[in-house]
Order: C-alpha cells, then structure tokens, then sequence
DNA sequence: TTGTAGGCGTTATCAG
DNA sequence: CTGATAACGCCTACAA
C-alpha cells in the first residue's frame, strides 16, 4: 500500500509546476506539450486526486447521504433506487446510512453534515424529536426530510398522505362489507404511527364504523411484529374480518399468522397494507396496499435537494404526494 | 447557513491560541481555566469540527464504506447487520454504496477508495474483473473482499463455500428421492453464478444422476428472474420434481409460478434456495435453504478490515465460512 | 501559458 | 501549559 502520489510528485516528474498540474487535471487551457508530459507522468504514478484536500478548498465533496430509519424495509429501496439516478446524473454520489431508527444515530448523521463529509442530506425519520428540528433548522448543509415535520419547520420537505391513504384503505374495506375492522399499527411515538393512528380512528367514523381498542393493536414496523400484533389480536377476538396494517412487512407479518391460524384471505379476513412495496405484489396471496408513493417520494426529495444546492435562498418547498389504493386478491370481492 | 465557525473564530472569543482550542477540543491536558473558556465559547458559537480538514492532518476519516452489488438482496442486509455493530463499536461510522452489480460503479468505489473518503472497504463484488483485481491489489487503503477471489489475490477475502452448498442441497434433494432435478441459476458470468453451476454438474454426479441441459435455466438472482426461468423450465419440462435454486429469491420466485401451475411445494416438486435470508424463514411453504453464512461472513469481514488497519503488515487473511443445510416446509418428507 | 505563494481548517512540533 | 508555525494536498489569484 504505498503511499500516493500527490500533484507535487506529479510535478516533479513532470518537471513543471504544481499549479501546471492541476490545471491539466482540471482540464484547464494548457500547453499540449505540458499537458501530454502532466498525463504521462499522472498515469505512470497512478495519481488518483485526494478528494478531501481538493474539498477542503472547494468546500465541496460531490457527495450526498440518504439516511433511512430500516434498510431492511423496502420502501426505503424504493427511493434508493429513484434517489440515486437523479443524483448521479447531477454529479454526486449517493452514501446510504441505516441508522436502525435510533435517534441518536440520526443526530450523529445530523452533525456529520457539519462536518462536511457531504453536500446534502435527504432524511426519512421516524422519530422527530426537537432535537432533530433544531439540528435541521441550523444544519450547515442542505437537509431534506421524507416525513412529517411541524408545519413551519424552516426545511425542504417530501410528505406523504397516510391519513387520506388510510381512509382510502378503510373506506375500501367498508364498501367490501367489512365491518369488524382491525388495526395493526407501529409505535405510536413514531411519526407514522401516530399519524396513521389517528387517521384510522376518523377512517372509522367516517364509516359509520365505531372505535374499539380491542381492534387495535401496537407493535413495530417489522414482519415479525406485525405476526405478533395478529396474533396477539386474533386470540383476543377470532371475529375480526379484515386487517389494516401500517405498512407492508406488518400486513406480510398478518399473513404468515392468518395462515397459521386457518383464516382465509381475503374470504375470512381481508388484509390491506400501506406503502405497496414489491413484496406486496408478490406475496401470497398479493396483497392490497396503500401507495404512499415512495418512488416519487425519493424522486421528488433528491430534485428539491439539487434545487437547493443550485440556490441555497429559495423558500423551503414541501411536496405532498398523493396516495393510491391498489387492489390485489388480499381484499378481493368474495360474492 | 451560516458559515461555521473554525477553530480561530473560538480561538478569537476565548482569547486564547488556536492551538489550545485543538487541544481542548482533543482532550489533552489543559489548564481547567483555559479549557473552560474554550469550551465556553465553542458552545456558544455551535462549533462542528471539520472533519475533511481533520482528515486531510490525520489521514483517517474514520468512515467505513461497504458497497453491496444489490442494495434489495437481503443477503447483504443480513451482512450489514452484522458489520455495523462491529465497526461502530471500534470507532467507524459505516457508509454503504449500492452498486446494483454495474461493474463500472464497483471500480467507481474502489476508485473513492484514492480518494481518501473512507478508511476501507468491504466490497462484494459479483463479477471480478482484471480491472478489479489490479485496484484492489493497489487499493491506498484496506480493502476487504466478501466473495471468491482468483486464489493468490493479495487480498482479505471471506468466502462462502458454494461448492458444498449446492452439495448438501442437491444430495438432500437426492435422499428425498426427487430424480429430476432443475436448476435456477444466476447469469453463468458472476462469480457465483459461476460456482453454482460447476458446483451443481459435480454434486449430480455425486448422486449419479445426469446433467440434464434441459432441465437448467440461467437468468438473474432476482426474485422476477427467478420466476421467469422457472416459467420457462416448467413450460418445456412439466416433470421436474424438484427446483435447485441459485439464491433465495430465485426461489421465492419459482414458488410463485410454481403456485401459478397448481404444483404442490413439496409434494409435487420440492425447493431449495441458496442464502437463507428472512425471507426463507417467512415465505409459504417455508423455504429449505442453504445458508452461506451471511451473517458471519459480514461479521469476519469487519474484523478482518479492523485487524488489517491496525496493523497493514499482516500477511492477507482467506477466511471460508461453511454452508449449512436448513430444512423447512418445501423440501418435507411426504410419506 | 506558466510559476510563485497564500489559504482552506486541523493537528503536531517546537520553543517559550 | 501555551503560543507560534509548519505541514496535510489542492486550488487559484497574481505576477512573470
């Protein structure tokens, strides 16, 4: 591992000046003759350019970070896969880092900002805590957030609609003529979780449908809590004719458990989930889902991101993506 | 955005030199009077220290990257999982690249690799290139290879063994008494692509059992492709009774379509994939797979690259993990 | 067109 | 214990 090359070295091999260096490697206006004898002895040395001192001055790093609360969620992949190209097409590279949705880890991405590392966050917290905003609001680097922040939060900021994708949902059910609908949701200190909480509970009434806590139950956003919190709710009350999960790998989780316990979807109990992941186009049986548009969601986050970088002055933007129902066999008319 | 501040600016407010300010800042000793004032003043001016700065002193950034061919295989989740812990516990903020296996992005990273950003790298390349073995053999920083290298490569490598897996599963399928035997594999110019396919000829004919052209597909280690070739073998062969597949979501694609053509898994044809994933454990039937060993090959990895930044000297380490047969629903005895 | 020199923010060495 | 000061590798006026 030897140690590189630097434009000095370059320089001297080259017999010209460093500053003649970095302007071929700039691609600068150069002497041909300076140029090639610069090339030559680049390649020969196999210089690689030391990105953090050309970024300590430029004050650029033609790097920007996605922070996501679950890699192992696919919604998440989702907007990994939109966020990237636009990205790249614009010059930077995308770094991803899973901070498992513990706050502190997102703090400490939060303040790896300031320490220039990157030219941008795009964020998707689960939790937000003051903290949060106020490290957000005072970030020395453009910051956007996928997700619910107060209004008035001084940011670029991507939503989407659960609580419509939630009545959407439920409204489905109830036109299906389910009537003992239960609900399988994630922590409710969570933003979702709160969010889709309360969008249930006006889904209900808005059906004509009452409240009952016994419908209800609280686990994680992950498959195995979701098979927990159906279980939990299944040995509770064997009556309940359809599922609202909270998102997908919760409604996916329901599934695995429905199966075990011998109820057929979507004849004994229909089940919807939120955030149409590929899993739910491929589970089985397919599962009805909530879009909350997490394609566009990425998309949408890493165009406000460039925007942002391009002019630092522009007013905080902030994007609300619609939901879309798909229908899939988890919630299929049994006449 | 305000500029921060620099260590002169508290230099400045705390009206000492900027060099006790660093000093401060990096815990060495100090006359309790000074460091309060430094403190003091670093509070209030919401002082971040600038780490490329720091870095380009240092020559540490303290950042690990660990670039994956497909952010979407849980494969590498399952890796994650267990690299961040270990590197987080030694002091690395783990940076993840997602290369979606475009071989011009894995030379891309190696290249960043130069550049500085990080202090290593976990990379698990799927197709080696020449150009990827000579980068990594020049890598200016420790580089740690979870995947099969040309035997030689001075490198850290963690491998799985392929070979035997394929020939547990094989003769596993073999005992149950399945005779045609079809294989889902992966495109034959990866490198596991190509491992499981030599390692597949060489466990039928452990077997004694012919190699059978016609009952082998080769398409992408994608769920999608994976059922895709399963349509296509079960449209030209309707008599397999059992489906050897290159990795789990190959499978979970073939149960799919297997569903589609009313054949019973495993009565009618038995499955095994390839990785264990979650997803194995999670699908229905439940999936009998070979785990490669993900978990602890990341876990390795991390370690290897720790052991090799402590002390560059160390001559480059072969770790090979051993597969292990997990039997579920989809390969049951059906007496 | 080319070279010299200063500075980006830190750390580390060396006198005081 | 503290304060100048010289790097780290690169970019960029400015001068030649």
């Amino acid at each position: 591992m030897p140690d590189g090359p630097t434009i000095t070295t370059i320089a001297e091999h080259a017999g010209v000046s460093i500053a003649s260096v970095s302007r071929v490697l700039n691609g600068l206006p150069t002497r041909p003759e300076t140029e090639r004898k610069v090339m030559r002895a680049a390649d020969e040395l196999g210089y690689v350019r030391n990105a953090v001192a050309r970024s300590l001055k430029s004050r650029r790093t033609h790097q920007i970070a996605f922070a996501m609360a679950d890699i192992g969620n696919p919604v998440y992949l989702a907007m990994v896969r939109q966020i990237q190209p636009v990205l790249k097409t614009a010059g930077y590279r995308l770094v991803l880092h899973s901070t498992d949705a513990v706050v502190a880890d997102e703090i400490d991405v939060l303040r790896s900002l300031g320490e220039r590392y990157v030219d941008g966050l795009i964020m998707s917290p689960i939790r937000v805590t003051d903290d949060h905003l106020k490290m957000i609001e005072n970030a020395r680097a453009p910051v956007v957030i996928i997700g619910l922040v107060p209004d008035g939060t001084a940011v670029d900021n991507v939503r989407a609609d659960s609580r419509e994708g939630v009545r959407l949902a439920v409204g489905h059910l109830h036109e299906r003529g389910r009537r003992r609908i239960g609900f399988l949701n994630g922590p409710l200190d969570t933003v979702p979780g709160a969010a889709r909480d309360a969008a249930f509970r006006e889904a209900l009434e808005e059906c004509g449908l009452p409240y009952d806590p016994a419908l209800v139950e609280v686990g994680d956003f992950y498959r195995e809590a979701g098979a927990q919190a159906a279980r939990r709710l299944l040995e509770r009350d064997g009556d309940v004719d359809a599922l609202m999960c909270a998102n997908d790998l919760i409604a996916l989780g329901a599934l695995d458990v429905l199966r075990q316990y011998g109820k057929r979807v979507p004849q004994d109990v229909a089940v919807v989930g939120m955030d149409d992941t590929d899993l739910a186009a491929a589970s089985w049986p397919t599962l009805t889902s909530v879009s909350l548009g997490s394609a566009e969601r990425g998309r949408a986050a890493a165009q406000l991101l460039l925007a942002r970088l391009e002019d630092g002055g522009r007013a905080p933007t902030v994007v609300t993506v619609p939901p879309r129902l798909i229908v899939r066999e988890s919630t299929l008319e049994t006449s």
